[in-house]
DNA sequence: GTTCCGCATGAATCGATAG
DNA sequence: ACTATCGATTCATGCGGAA
């Protein structure tokens, strides 16, 4: 395990090969979208982009284990006034690469970029595309149960009569049971979709994403000391996010004042740790 | 135009074989998923879906004005544990039949519907597409500006058939003070993420989008007079939508009970304009 | 005339069981 | 093996009657 927690330049294509399989719980990242970037990344062309990345996730899936999850925040560009295909493009190309795609959650983005065009409006919301090796996969739904809405402080007082009814006609045996689920219940299951500000007032770097992003995926469907990947780590928003939550992280870019940056992030995240850890919590918007 | 505001019964791929080319305006529907709502529309099967849909979206293209739109409200589901890329694989199939793929809106569901499952969260929103004939197509920005400020949220945002019907008796005094309050407050373009709640008491349709929704695109895409089209019209809400905001509609559905209970609810609709012309506005959750 | 409160139910999905 | 049916699970909202 000596290759854990640890930001590694160069192209993740070549990097994984080093890698042994099934050895990483999940992969999150928020590839270069097509043609952003440039200077960074070669600009892939929109129209190479799913030849590109599937080099790349090939090794995705090879290194992942057959529990683990692939979470890959993408987004198309527009192109000549119409959206790109490259994502729906790359869907079924994974597919035949073996993925499956089992869910599409939309992050929105409460506060995106401002900006007026004739044809259409603001672009508030991303595409959270996710690809597993299995149909059964590990996840951990509780870590991530929001408050319940405002509605239950009510509801939930006197339970009505026909909850009751309702559930024993279908539960003969106990519905004593399903009301002990329900009678001082305050949180519940969370759904698709995720409302988080794009808040990435931090210092010195730009992070695509807000911490809180990777930190719910890490929460859903890793534990404690499992592995969690990111091949793109740009500006090191994922590795934080592990590392916060006590799992450990591998971060890869081709770019070396990314890698760099990343570093010197975790080293501040670890300092502040140290002096007050801090609790974390991704929450909802209702 | 002895041809508007009708509700046609039959398959619109036969029907509208009779229609002009360019007559259309705005075509907005949300098509029977693939599967879902068997009894009634025979239930396409998902792997047949694209090419069923592709002959019908072949005759829209047709009849739509060059500057024209078309929304397409649509959800893959689940099979097998996957999402089935029933839609994914349309997209670039209507692109090569001659549309272009201008944006995704994303509707998001605030009451979806319950449930649990070890894999996956309750799917709490949908998309509409939009597509083009031209680069260069009508929109009407200002019409679904949104107020400013949160007090508006909540009660604009869906305006139920009943709530107008206990408004108008309070429509002199309260209500209507409160529109004299948007004047002169702030107002900003909304952006591509729609928070609507579904109507739940619909017992006559399963699928019934609340009436907002297609008032919405209507009122982006659309001028007092132009026609909008609803191929499958279902329970009629789009073609109450269109004729309240002064728009011609025509629906179709294959459902002879459908075409029927649009035609009465327009009728219930009309009396209710007669008595008393309401304001209708459709706003937008921060 | 408002607000409060009970109540029904919805474009769902999974897993087990039956044919 | 493969398909069809059924029961269990769950949350937010609008409606309607009552306070």
């Amino acid at each position: 395990m000596e290759w854990v927690n640890r930001i590694i330049l160069g192209d993740c294509e070549e990097i994984l090969k080093g890698f042994p399989d099934n050895c990483i719980d999940l992969v999150f990242t928020s590839p270069p979208y097509a043609d952003r970037r440039r200077q960074t990344y070669g600009g892939v062309k929109p129209d190479q982009y799913v030849d590109w990345f599937l080099l790349r996730s090939e090794q995705f899936l090879r290194v992942l284990k057959p529990t683990g999850t692939f979470i890959l925040n993408i987004k198309e560009r527009v192109v000549n006034g119409e959206r790109h295909t490259y994502v729906v493009d790359l869907i079924p190309r994974m597919r035949a690469q073996g993925w499956l795609w089992t869910e599409e959650f939309i992050w929105h983005k409460k506060n995106s970029f401002p900006g007026k065009w004739p044809n259409r409006f603001r672009d508030s919301w991303e595409r959270l595309l996710q690809f597993n090796k299995q149909r059964k996969f590990s996840m951990y739904q509780e870590a991530v149960m929001v408050p319940v809405g405002d509605w239950a402080k009510d509801r939930l007082v006197n339970l009505s009569e026909t909850d009751r009814i309702r559930d024993e006609s279908r539960v003969r045996s106990g519905f004593g049971k399903n009301v002990s689920n329900w009678v001082g219940r305050d949180k519940v299951y969370p759904t698709n979709v995720l409302h988080l500000a794009t808040e990435c007032s931090n210092r010195n770097h730009s992070a695509a994403f807000p911490e809180s992003l990777p930190a719910w995926f890490i929460e859903l469907f890793t534990q404690p000391e499992n592995v969690v990947l990111d091949p793109f780590i740009g500006s090191g928003t994922t590795a934080v996010a592990a590392k916060r939550l006590g799992r450990n992280y591998v971060g890869i870019d081709i770019n070396e004042r990314y890698c760099r940056m990343t570093e010197e992030r975790l080293r501040q995240s670890q300092a502040r740790l140290l002096e007050s850890p801090e609790t974390f919590q991704v929450g909802e918007m209702p």
